[in-house]
DNA sequence: CTAAAACCTCAACATATATTCAGGTCAAGT
DNA sequence: ACTTGACCTGAATATATGTTGAGGTTTTAG
């Protein structure tokens, strides 16, 4: 079985099969197809047809998974691993780039729901409200966003992969 | 123009249409058509099959859109204003009830995304973001959910940090 | 009364993030 | 060589949250 020999280390040298990675990183050889398409890592074939990946293939499902617990989409993250170097490994230097973009966004985030919280209890309690006089319902308070669009993103990673 | 007459106050008394309800809450009428279908809110008709809603509902809209701003999905709100009762108007106990309950969600969200802020410097930038080592990859860490997708490995080799 | 604005339903589309399935190919152990 | 498990592609399905449009009805302003 492919999948015994490739955790003790593939047989093939330092590539590894889909279902190596799958095995590694845990997740499913249908969502590494998916970032695959996407665009967030990449693969050579062999001859008959089947995906090789690199090691350096693990490192980037990690920090995919680790932005997505941030909230930050697919498109975003593949911009941000797109400023990755091509030709080398990736340095530490490189990586904490990454990391700082994300961490601001995670801190407006956090900052986001504690107001939402604080006004939490007052505001629900107390029947303002109103779109006008509420702060909970003036989203100018936290976003610069609308109040009548649609909005898909703004619940971000209140459920994840599973099932 | 219905929207003008009813802003300052509906001339059926106290009813309002759906227009009138999305110009009070800044939300689209397809959404409020959406909500109802959903069970979020209701209405009764006229003659001539339209929607009359009657002034509680601005505030159970208002619930809505915050609610969804501390990542609360439609399903769960709705089994959360399930609980109001049908018979009068709820209580300001009644509102309090509902917003303790989310405001334990909100806390532990927002306590994640701390720990995740927290790591996310160190880990992404010291090169372990490996799922068996790192405190980021480790989602029992985080949450309780999740069971079937990540496995983890029992073959000690760390390989990630490499290239 | 008439015309425009608002409303109705139902279906399809849109987005993000994948999973599942059908039908077929490749690779590896015995 | 044969069988079996891993792999391939492409399409369909799934969920959550709505929006858009077509085709038709109701209400209201003048």
């Amino acid at each position: 079985m492919t999948a015994e020999k490739s955790v003790s280390g593939p047989a093939n040298g330092a590539v590894l099969s889909v279902g190596d990675v799958a095995a590694r990183t845990g997740v499913a050889v249908s969502a590494i197809h998916f970032y695959e398409r996407q665009g967030l890592i990449h693969s050579i074939r062999t001859q008959g047809n089947q995906r090789r990946f690199n090691r350096g293939v693990l490192r980037r499902i990690g920090i995919i998974k680790v932005a997505q617990r941030t909230g930050i989409p697919l498109n975003e993250i593949r911009e941000a691993l797109s400023s990755l170097p091509i030709d080398r490994p990736p340095s530490a230097r490189d990586w904490r780039n990454l990391s700082s973009r994300w961490r601001d966004d995670l801190n407006t985030r956090i900052e986001q729901l504690t107001r939402l919280r604080d006004q939490l209890g007052t505001c629900i309690g107390c029947g303002c409200l109103s779109l006008s006089d509420c702060p909970l319902r003036n989203p100018d308070d936290y976003l610069a966003r609308d109040g009548a669009g649609a909005r898909l993103l703004e619940s971000g990673g209140h459920d994840e992969g599973a099932t």
